[in-house]
DNA sequence: TCTTCTAACATACAGTCTGTATGGAACAGG
DNA sequence: CCTGTTCCATACAGACTGTATGTTAGAAGA
Protein backbone atom coordinates (compact mmCIF):
# COMPACT_ATOMS: atom_id res chain seq x y z
CA UNK A 1 0.00 0.00 0.00
CA UNK A 2 2.36 2.63 1.56
CA UNK A 3 5.11 0.93 0.18
CA UNK A 4 7.58 3.19 -2.10
CA UNK A 5 11.17 2.59 -0.49
CA UNK A 6 13.80 3.65 -2.57
CA UNK A 7 14.31 6.71 -5.31
CA UNK A 8 11.84 8.43 -3.23
CA UNK A 9 11.32 11.44 -5.58
CA UNK A 10 11.62 9.82 -8.48
CA UNK A 11 9.01 6.83 -7.92
CA UNK A 12 7.13 9.60 -5.99
CA UNK A 13 6.73 11.43 -9.63
CA UNK A 14 5.50 8.77 -11.54
CA UNK A 15 3.25 7.38 -8.76
CA UNK A 16 1.68 10.84 -8.25
CA UNK A 17 1.31 10.86 -12.47
CA UNK A 18 -0.71 7.62 -12.07
CA UNK A 19 -2.78 8.85 -9.39
CA UNK A 20 -3.45 11.44 -11.20
CA UNK A 21 -5.30 9.85 -13.83
CA UNK A 22 -6.93 7.68 -12.01
CA UNK A 23 -8.10 10.78 -9.86
CA UNK A 24 -9.08 12.59 -13.39
CA UNK A 25 -11.03 9.31 -14.51
CA UNK A 26 -13.39 9.04 -11.23
CA UNK A 27 -13.84 13.14 -11.35
CA UNK A 28 -15.15 12.95 -14.82
CA UNK A 29 -17.21 9.92 -13.82
CA UNK A 30 -18.73 11.64 -11.04
CA UNK A 31 -19.64 14.76 -13.11
CA UNK A 32 -21.23 12.42 -16.03
CA UNK A 33 -22.72 9.68 -14.05
CA UNK A 34 -24.24 12.59 -11.72
CA UNK A 35 -25.87 14.59 -14.57
CA UNK A 36 -26.07 11.94 -17.01
CA UNK A 37 -26.61 8.77 -14.81
CA UNK A 38 -24.50 5.34 -15.30
CA UNK A 39 -26.34 3.82 -18.50
CA UNK A 40 -26.19 7.15 -20.56
CA UNK A 41 -22.70 8.00 -19.95
CA UNK A 42 -20.24 5.81 -22.35
CA UNK A 43 -17.08 4.76 -21.01
CA UNK A 44 -15.87 7.17 -23.95
CA UNK A 45 -17.43 10.30 -22.73
CA UNK A 46 -15.76 9.69 -19.67
CA UNK A 47 -12.08 9.04 -21.04
CA UNK A 48 -12.77 12.46 -23.32
CA UNK A 49 -13.32 14.40 -20.27
CA UNK A 50 -10.43 12.69 -18.24
CA UNK A 51 -8.32 13.21 -21.33
CA UNK A 52 -6.78 9.67 -21.53
CA UNK A 53 -7.96 6.70 -23.68
CA UNK A 54 -10.25 3.48 -22.74
CA UNK A 55 -7.04 1.89 -22.02
CA UNK A 56 -6.17 3.95 -19.49
CA UNK A 57 -9.88 3.34 -17.80
CA UNK A 58 -9.40 -0.66 -17.89
CA UNK A 59 -6.02 -0.69 -16.66
CA UNK A 60 -7.12 1.25 -13.43
CA UNK A 61 -10.99 -0.62 -12.85
CA UNK A 62 -11.62 -3.62 -13.67
CA UNK A 63 -14.82 -2.72 -15.77
CA UNK A 64 -16.90 0.31 -15.68
CA UNK A 65 -19.26 -0.79 -12.34
CA UNK A 66 -15.63 -0.95 -10.89
CA UNK A 67 -15.37 2.47 -11.70
CA UNK A 68 -18.58 3.38 -10.58
CA UNK A 69 -17.97 2.24 -7.48
CA UNK A 70 -15.01 4.11 -7.06
CA UNK A 71 -17.38 6.98 -7.85
CA UNK A 72 -20.04 6.21 -4.97
CA UNK A 73 -17.19 5.24 -2.47
CA UNK A 74 -15.95 9.36 -2.96
CA UNK A 75 -19.27 10.70 -2.40
CA UNK A 76 -20.16 8.59 -0.02
CA UNK A 77 -16.66 9.55 1.57
CA UNK A 78 -17.60 13.63 1.07
CA UNK A 79 -20.69 13.48 2.68
CA UNK A 80 -19.68 10.94 5.72
CA UNK A 81 -16.99 14.10 6.30
CA UNK A 82 -19.18 16.72 5.88
CA UNK A 83 -21.17 14.79 8.59
CA UNK A 84 -17.99 14.31 10.96
CA UNK A 85 -17.38 17.74 10.15
CA UNK A 86 -21.01 19.74 11.25
CA UNK A 87 -21.20 17.30 14.06
CA UNK A 88 -18.12 18.69 15.69
CA UNK A 89 -19.15 22.19 15.13
CA UNK A 90 -22.66 21.58 16.29
CA UNK A 91 -21.54 19.89 19.70
CA UNK A 92 -19.15 22.89 20.37
CA UNK A 93 -20.92 26.05 19.19
CA UNK A 94 -24.55 24.85 20.53
CA UNK A 95 -25.37 23.50 24.29
CA UNK A 96 -29.05 22.51 25.25
CA UNK A 97 -29.97 18.50 26.27
CA UNK A 98 -28.73 15.34 24.07
CA UNK A 99 -32.35 15.32 22.35
CA UNK A 100 -32.38 18.85 21.30
CA UNK A 101 -28.60 18.21 19.82
CA UNK A 102 -29.74 14.79 18.04
CA UNK A 103 -33.18 16.49 16.88
CA UNK A 104 -30.35 19.31 15.50
CA UNK A 105 -28.55 16.73 13.98
CA UNK A 106 -30.61 15.54 12.05
CA UNK A 107 -31.83 18.70 10.61
CA UNK A 108 -28.86 19.11 9.36
CA UNK A 109 -27.92 15.89 8.31
CA UNK A 110 -31.16 16.71 6.21
CA UNK A 111 -29.39 19.53 4.88
CA UNK A 112 -26.45 17.55 3.83
CA UNK A 113 -28.23 15.24 1.71
CA UNK A 114 -29.06 18.19 -0.13
CA UNK A 115 -26.46 17.08 -2.98
CA UNK A 116 -27.17 16.38 -6.90
CA UNK A 117 -24.18 14.07 -7.04
CA UNK A 118 -24.84 12.31 -3.55
CA UNK A 119 -28.62 11.88 -4.52
CA UNK A 120 -27.93 10.82 -7.75
CA UNK A 121 -25.35 8.82 -7.46
CA UNK A 122 -25.58 6.86 -4.49
CA UNK A 123 -29.20 7.33 -3.86
CA UNK A 124 -30.52 6.51 -7.32
CA UNK A 125 -28.37 4.77 -9.48
CA UNK A 126 -26.12 3.39 -7.04
CA UNK A 127 -28.44 0.36 -5.50
CA UNK A 128 -29.36 -0.47 -9.46
CA UNK A 129 -25.84 -0.59 -10.28
CA UNK A 130 -23.83 -2.32 -8.27
CA UNK A 131 -26.50 -4.81 -6.65
CA UNK A 132 -27.83 -4.21 -2.91
CA UNK A 133 -24.97 -6.40 -0.83
CA UNK A 134 -21.84 -4.33 -2.67
CA UNK A 135 -24.38 -0.69 -2.24
CA UNK A 136 -24.77 -1.54 1.28
CA UNK A 137 -21.38 -2.63 2.09
CA UNK A 138 -20.19 0.22 0.95
CA UNK A 139 -22.78 2.80 2.65
CA UNK A 140 -22.29 0.27 5.76
CA UNK A 141 -18.69 1.61 5.63
CA UNK A 142 -18.94 5.33 4.95
CA UNK A 143 -22.42 6.14 6.12
CA UNK A 144 -23.94 3.97 8.52
CA UNK A 145 -21.48 3.22 11.05
CA UNK A 146 -21.69 6.90 12.46
CA UNK A 147 -25.52 7.21 12.09
CA UNK A 148 -25.60 3.51 14.57
CA UNK A 149 -22.79 4.49 17.24
CA UNK A 150 -24.50 7.93 17.21
CA UNK A 151 -27.96 5.99 17.94
CA UNK A 152 -26.20 3.70 20.16
CA UNK A 153 -25.35 5.97 22.01
CA UNK A 154 -28.52 8.52 22.21
CA UNK A 155 -30.02 4.90 23.34
CA UNK A 156 -27.12 4.35 26.44
CA UNK A 157 -27.79 7.97 27.21
CA UNK A 158 -31.68 7.67 27.37
CA UNK A 159 -32.22 10.65 25.25
CA UNK A 160 -34.54 7.67 22.83
CA UNK A 161 -35.92 4.60 23.82
CA UNK A 162 -33.81 1.18 23.70
CA UNK A 163 -34.48 -0.04 20.08
CA UNK A 164 -32.78 -2.41 17.59
CA UNK A 165 -30.18 0.07 15.97
CA UNK A 166 -29.65 -1.90 12.99
CA UNK A 167 -33.30 -1.67 11.38
CA UNK A 168 -33.12 2.08 12.71
CA UNK A 169 -30.32 3.02 11.23
CA UNK A 170 -31.66 1.66 7.76
CA UNK A 171 -35.06 3.62 8.62
CA UNK A 172 -34.34 6.80 9.34
CA UNK A 173 -31.45 7.26 6.33
CA UNK A 174 -34.14 6.05 4.02
CA UNK A 175 -36.06 9.02 5.67
CA UNK A 176 -33.50 11.75 5.13
CA UNK A 177 -32.54 10.27 1.84
CA UNK A 178 -36.29 10.64 0.76
CA UNK A 179 -36.69 13.90 2.23
CA UNK A 180 -33.75 15.45 0.87
CA UNK A 181 -34.96 13.78 -2.97
CA UNK A 182 -38.67 15.19 -2.12
CA UNK A 183 -36.94 19.15 -1.56
CA UNK A 184 -34.77 18.69 -4.43
CA UNK A 185 -37.49 17.99 -7.16
CA UNK A 186 -40.20 20.29 -5.61
CA UNK A 187 -40.07 23.62 -7.44
CA UNK A 188 -40.48 25.60 -4.23
CA UNK A 189 -37.33 24.49 -1.80
CA UNK A 190 -38.23 26.64 0.97
CA UNK A 191 -41.10 25.18 1.80
CA UNK A 192 -40.66 21.88 0.45
CA UNK A 193 -37.63 22.33 3.70
CA UNK A 194 -40.10 23.51 6.21
CA UNK A 195 -42.70 20.92 5.73
CA UNK A 196 -40.21 18.13 5.51
CA UNK A 197 -38.16 19.58 8.46
CA UNK A 198 -41.50 19.81 10.26
CA UNK A 199 -42.55 16.04 9.63
CA UNK A 200 -39.24 14.67 10.43
CA UNK A 201 -39.24 15.91 13.58
CA UNK A 202 -42.64 15.00 14.26
CA UNK A 203 -41.73 11.35 13.36
CA UNK A 204 -38.72 11.84 15.37
CA UNK A 205 -40.35 12.84 18.44
CA UNK A 206 -41.49 9.53 18.40
CA UNK A 207 -38.14 8.23 19.37
CA UNK A 208 -37.63 9.86 22.08
CA UNK A 209 -37.73 8.50 25.68
CA UNK A 210 -39.41 11.24 27.98
CA UNK A 211 -41.28 12.77 24.69
CA UNK A 212 -41.39 16.45 25.39
CA UNK A 213 -44.88 16.60 23.71
CA UNK A 214 -44.78 19.48 21.71
CA UNK A 215 -41.36 21.53 22.10
CA UNK A 216 -41.59 24.36 19.64
CA UNK A 217 -43.52 25.51 16.55
CA UNK B 1 -59.40 2.56 -25.67
CA UNK B 2 -62.57 0.44 -25.81
CA UNK B 3 -63.36 1.20 -28.68
CA UNK B 4 -63.98 -2.10 -30.54
CA UNK B 5 -67.42 -1.21 -32.09
CA UNK B 6 -68.32 -3.70 -34.73
CA UNK B 7 -67.93 -7.85 -35.65
CA UNK B 8 -67.97 -8.09 -32.51
CA UNK B 9 -66.81 -12.00 -31.77
CA UNK B 10 -64.43 -11.77 -34.88
CA UNK B 11 -62.59 -8.54 -33.81
CA UNK B 12 -62.84 -9.92 -30.08
CA UNK B 13 -60.72 -13.02 -31.21
CA UNK B 14 -58.15 -10.69 -33.12
CA UNK B 15 -57.73 -8.65 -30.33
CA UNK B 16 -57.06 -10.60 -27.91
CA UNK B 17 -54.78 -12.17 -29.66
CA UNK B 18 -52.56 -9.21 -29.66
CA UNK B 19 -53.49 -8.68 -25.99
CA UNK B 20 -51.97 -11.89 -25.36
CA UNK B 21 -48.59 -11.52 -27.03
CA UNK B 22 -48.30 -8.08 -25.21
CA UNK B 23 -49.20 -9.73 -22.17
CA UNK B 24 -46.74 -12.71 -22.30
CA UNK B 25 -44.10 -9.98 -23.06
CA UNK B 26 -44.88 -8.14 -19.73
CA UNK B 27 -45.04 -11.41 -17.93
CA UNK B 28 -41.61 -12.42 -19.13
CA UNK B 29 -40.03 -9.25 -18.50
CA UNK B 30 -41.34 -8.90 -15.34
CA UNK B 31 -40.13 -12.03 -14.28
CA UNK B 32 -36.37 -11.39 -15.77
CA UNK B 33 -36.60 -7.94 -14.52
CA UNK B 34 -37.21 -8.64 -11.52
CA UNK B 35 -34.15 -12.28 -10.74
CA UNK B 36 -31.62 -10.59 -12.94
CA UNK B 37 -31.99 -6.80 -13.24
CA UNK B 38 -32.66 -4.47 -16.38
CA UNK B 39 -29.57 -4.27 -17.68
CA UNK B 40 -28.72 -7.63 -17.22
CA UNK B 41 -32.06 -8.63 -18.86
CA UNK B 42 -31.84 -8.60 -22.80
CA UNK B 43 -34.59 -7.70 -25.46
CA UNK B 44 -33.73 -11.06 -26.56
CA UNK B 45 -34.50 -12.95 -23.31
CA UNK B 46 -37.71 -11.59 -22.75
CA UNK B 47 -39.11 -12.29 -26.36
CA UNK B 48 -37.94 -16.06 -25.95
CA UNK B 49 -39.58 -16.54 -22.97
CA UNK B 50 -42.69 -14.63 -24.51
CA UNK B 51 -41.85 -17.22 -27.03
CA UNK B 52 -42.37 -13.95 -29.89
CA UNK B 53 -39.43 -12.22 -31.31
CA UNK B 54 -37.97 -8.58 -30.86
CA UNK B 55 -40.41 -7.57 -33.68
CA UNK B 56 -43.11 -8.04 -31.27
CA UNK B 57 -41.55 -6.46 -28.73
CA UNK B 58 -41.05 -3.33 -30.39
CA UNK B 59 -44.32 -3.34 -32.00
CA UNK B 60 -46.00 -3.10 -28.90
CA UNK B 61 -43.40 -0.94 -26.75
CA UNK B 62 -41.58 2.02 -28.03
CA UNK B 63 -38.25 1.16 -26.42
CA UNK B 64 -37.35 -0.98 -23.79
CA UNK B 65 -37.55 1.28 -21.24
CA UNK B 66 -41.21 1.75 -22.56
CA UNK B 67 -41.58 -2.20 -21.67
CA UNK B 68 -40.14 -1.74 -17.85
CA UNK B 69 -42.89 0.46 -17.33
CA UNK B 70 -45.67 -1.14 -18.65
CA UNK B 71 -44.05 -4.27 -16.29
CA UNK B 72 -42.83 -1.69 -13.24
CA UNK B 73 -47.28 0.21 -13.64
CA UNK B 74 -48.38 -3.72 -13.33
CA UNK B 75 -46.34 -4.16 -9.74
CA UNK B 76 -47.52 -1.21 -8.93
CA UNK B 77 -51.16 -1.90 -9.49
CA UNK B 78 -51.02 -5.58 -8.10
CA UNK B 79 -49.71 -3.63 -4.42
CA UNK B 80 -52.23 -1.41 -4.65
CA UNK B 81 -55.30 -3.28 -5.07
CA UNK B 82 -53.59 -5.92 -2.24
CA UNK B 83 -53.64 -3.30 -0.52
CA UNK B 84 -57.34 -1.68 -0.77
CA UNK B 85 -58.61 -5.25 -0.39
CA UNK B 86 -55.90 -5.07 2.79
CA UNK B 87 -57.70 -2.40 4.09
CA UNK B 88 -61.30 -2.89 3.52
CA UNK B 89 -61.04 -6.20 5.32
CA UNK B 90 -59.66 -4.84 7.88
CA UNK B 91 -62.08 -2.06 8.20
CA UNK B 92 -64.49 -4.48 8.04
CA UNK B 93 -63.16 -7.14 10.95
CA UNK B 94 -61.27 -4.96 13.18
CA UNK B 95 -62.91 -2.83 15.38
CA UNK B 96 -60.88 0.03 17.14
CA UNK B 97 -60.42 3.77 17.22
CA UNK B 98 -59.09 5.40 14.52
CA UNK B 99 -55.27 5.78 15.38
CA UNK B 100 -55.25 1.58 16.12
CA UNK B 101 -56.42 1.20 12.56
CA UNK B 102 -53.69 3.33 11.12
CA UNK B 103 -51.21 1.72 12.71
CA UNK B 104 -52.06 -1.26 11.50
CA UNK B 105 -53.17 -0.06 8.57
CA UNK B 106 -48.78 0.63 8.25
CA UNK B 107 -48.11 -2.61 9.47
CA UNK B 108 -49.72 -4.67 7.19
CA UNK B 109 -48.17 -1.66 4.31
CA UNK B 110 -45.16 -3.19 5.66
CA UNK B 111 -45.87 -6.92 5.07
CA UNK B 112 -47.46 -6.04 1.41
CA UNK B 113 -43.86 -4.98 0.24
CA UNK B 114 -42.68 -7.57 1.08
CA UNK B 115 -42.81 -8.80 -2.43
CA UNK B 116 -39.50 -9.85 -4.44
CA UNK B 117 -40.69 -8.08 -7.40
CA UNK B 118 -42.22 -5.11 -6.26
CA UNK B 119 -38.74 -4.29 -4.38
CA UNK B 120 -36.51 -5.27 -7.09
CA UNK B 121 -38.11 -3.67 -10.15
CA UNK B 122 -40.58 -0.92 -8.08
CA UNK B 123 -38.05 0.37 -5.69
CA UNK B 124 -34.78 -0.70 -6.71
CA UNK B 125 -34.45 -0.46 -10.77
CA UNK B 126 -37.78 1.88 -11.33
CA UNK B 127 -35.66 5.17 -10.09
CA UNK B 128 -33.01 4.93 -11.82
CA UNK B 129 -34.35 3.41 -15.39
CA UNK B 130 -37.24 5.70 -15.34
CA UNK B 131 -35.89 8.84 -13.93
CA UNK B 132 -37.23 10.38 -10.80
CA UNK B 133 -40.20 12.49 -12.82
CA UNK B 134 -41.65 9.02 -15.06
CA UNK B 135 -41.03 7.04 -11.83
CA UNK B 136 -43.17 9.58 -9.64
CA UNK B 137 -45.57 9.74 -11.89
CA UNK B 138 -46.21 6.08 -11.87
CA UNK B 139 -46.10 5.91 -8.07
CA UNK B 140 -48.06 9.13 -7.62
CA UNK B 141 -50.97 7.36 -10.18
CA UNK B 142 -51.03 3.84 -8.46
CA UNK B 143 -49.73 4.39 -4.39
CA UNK B 144 -49.21 7.94 -3.02
CA UNK B 145 -52.90 8.76 -4.17
CA UNK B 146 -54.16 5.66 -2.05
CA UNK B 147 -51.75 6.76 0.97
CA UNK B 148 -52.21 10.26 0.81
CA UNK B 149 -55.71 10.43 1.26
CA UNK B 150 -55.78 7.85 4.19
CA UNK B 151 -53.39 10.14 5.77
CA UNK B 152 -55.63 13.40 4.98
CA UNK B 153 -58.45 11.56 6.41
CA UNK B 154 -56.36 10.78 9.42
CA UNK B 155 -55.29 14.11 9.74
CA UNK B 156 -59.23 15.55 9.43
CA UNK B 157 -60.87 12.91 11.84
CA UNK B 158 -57.71 13.77 14.61
CA UNK B 159 -55.56 10.24 14.79
CA UNK B 160 -53.14 12.50 13.78
CA UNK B 161 -51.19 15.82 14.02
CA UNK B 162 -51.85 18.27 11.15
CA UNK B 163 -49.11 18.50 9.05
CA UNK B 164 -48.12 18.69 5.10
CA UNK B 165 -49.67 15.64 3.50
CA UNK B 166 -47.26 15.58 0.02
CA UNK B 167 -43.79 15.30 2.23
CA UNK B 168 -45.26 12.54 4.95
CA UNK B 169 -46.75 10.41 2.33
CA UNK B 170 -43.43 9.84 0.33
CA UNK B 171 -41.46 9.98 3.93
CA UNK B 172 -43.57 7.42 4.85
CA UNK B 173 -43.75 5.04 1.75
CA UNK B 174 -40.06 5.32 2.09
CA UNK B 175 -39.75 4.63 5.74
CA UNK B 176 -42.16 1.36 5.24
CA UNK B 177 -39.76 0.48 1.59
CA UNK B 178 -36.89 0.35 3.41
CA UNK B 179 -38.46 -1.33 5.85
CA UNK B 180 -40.00 -3.85 4.02
CA UNK B 181 -36.22 -4.05 2.08
CA UNK B 182 -34.13 -4.75 5.57
CA UNK B 183 -37.02 -7.09 6.13
CA UNK B 184 -36.10 -9.01 2.98
CA UNK B 185 -32.59 -8.94 2.84
CA UNK B 186 -32.21 -10.03 6.59
CA UNK B 187 -30.88 -13.65 7.32
CA UNK B 188 -33.51 -13.85 9.91
CA UNK B 189 -36.52 -12.66 8.46
CA UNK B 190 -38.99 -13.50 11.39
CA UNK B 191 -36.74 -10.93 14.01
CA UNK B 192 -35.79 -8.45 11.58
CA UNK B 193 -39.90 -8.71 10.65
CA UNK B 194 -40.59 -7.79 14.90
CA UNK B 195 -37.44 -5.30 15.31
CA UNK B 196 -38.67 -3.26 11.98
CA UNK B 197 -42.10 -3.72 13.01
CA UNK B 198 -40.96 -2.00 16.21
CA UNK B 199 -39.18 0.69 15.23
CA UNK B 200 -42.29 1.67 12.61
CA UNK B 201 -44.13 1.75 15.41
CA UNK B 202 -41.72 4.07 17.45
CA UNK B 203 -41.82 6.49 14.56
CA UNK B 204 -45.49 6.44 13.83
CA UNK B 205 -46.62 7.24 17.40
CA UNK B 206 -44.60 10.90 16.58
CA UNK B 207 -47.29 11.34 14.24
CA UNK B 208 -50.41 11.31 17.17
CA UNK B 209 -52.14 14.35 18.53
CA UNK B 210 -53.22 12.83 21.67
CA UNK B 211 -49.55 11.02 21.74
CA UNK B 212 -51.10 7.64 23.93
CA UNK B 213 -47.67 7.07 25.26
CA UNK B 214 -46.58 3.15 25.21
CA UNK B 215 -49.28 1.69 24.47
CA UNK B 216 -48.18 -1.84 24.04
CA UNK B 217 -45.24 -4.03 25.07
C1' DT C 1 25.86 3.28 -18.48
C1' DC C 2 23.69 -0.46 -20.42
C1' DT C 3 20.35 -3.88 -20.19
C1' DT C 4 16.15 -5.66 -18.79
C1' DC C 5 11.84 -5.78 -16.90
C1' DT C 6 7.52 -3.99 -15.77
C1' DA C 7 3.97 -0.58 -14.96
C1' DA C 8 1.11 2.50 -17.49
C1' DC C 9 -0.93 3.43 -20.87
C1' DA C 10 -2.78 3.60 -26.34
C1' DT C 11 -4.85 1.11 -30.17
C1' DA C 12 -7.26 -2.37 -32.61
C1' DC C 13 -10.58 -5.88 -32.55
C1' DA C 14 -14.43 -8.96 -31.48
C1' DG C 15 -18.78 -9.81 -29.37
C1' DT C 16 -23.16 -8.14 -27.83
C1' DC C 17 -27.04 -5.38 -27.65
C1' DT C 18 -30.44 -1.95 -29.05
C1' DG C 19 -33.36 0.20 -32.31
C1' DT C 20 -34.94 0.55 -37.07
C1' DA C 21 -36.15 -0.61 -41.64
C1' DT C 22 -38.02 -3.91 -44.54
C1' DG C 23 -41.05 -7.65 -45.75
C1' DG C 24 -44.95 -10.60 -45.35
C1' DA C 25 -49.18 -12.70 -43.63
C1' DA C 26 -53.68 -12.34 -41.77
C1' DC C 27 -57.75 -9.95 -41.28
C1' DA C 28 -61.25 -6.13 -41.79
C1' DG C 29 -63.85 -3.27 -44.93
C1' DG C 30 -65.83 -1.71 -49.18
C1' DC D 1 -62.17 -9.46 -54.89
C1' DC D 2 -59.37 -5.92 -53.77
C1' DT D 3 -57.17 -2.78 -50.71
C1' DG D 4 -55.41 -1.10 -46.59
C1' DT D 5 -54.02 -1.79 -42.03
C1' DT D 6 -52.59 -4.37 -38.05
C1' DC D 7 -49.38 -7.48 -36.30
C1' DC D 8 -45.30 -9.50 -36.26
C1' DA D 9 -40.70 -11.78 -38.14
C1' DT D 10 -36.19 -10.92 -40.17
C1' DA D 11 -32.24 -8.41 -41.55
C1' DC D 12 -29.30 -4.67 -40.85
C1' DA D 13 -26.73 -0.66 -38.99
C1' DG D 14 -24.82 1.73 -35.13
C1' DA D 15 -23.03 1.92 -30.50
C1' DC D 16 -20.87 0.19 -26.67
C1' DT D 17 -18.22 -2.85 -23.63
C1' DG D 18 -14.35 -5.67 -22.62
C1' DT D 19 -10.07 -7.80 -24.17
C1' DA D 20 -5.92 -8.61 -26.58
C1' DT D 21 -2.00 -6.64 -28.39
C1' DG D 22 1.49 -3.10 -29.01
C1' DT D 23 4.41 0.67 -27.21
C1' DT D 24 6.81 3.76 -24.25
C1' DA D 25 8.86 5.45 -20.19
C1' DG D 26 10.74 4.76 -15.94
C1' DA D 27 12.82 1.54 -12.24
C1' DA D 28 16.26 -1.87 -11.03
C1' DG D 29 20.32 -4.57 -11.25
C1' DA D 30 25.05 -5.36 -13.05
Amino acid sequence: MTAPRSTRSLRSRRAEHTADTRRALVRAARTLFAERGYAATGTEDIVAAAQVTRGALYHHFKDKADLFRAVMGECAQDMAERLVEQETARAESETGDAWTLLRHGFQSFLDACNDPDFQRIVLVEGPAVLGHSAWDALVEQHGYVLLAEELTRAIDEGSISPMPVAPLTRMLAALISEASLYIARAEDHETARKEAGEVLERLLTGLSRQDPSRTGA
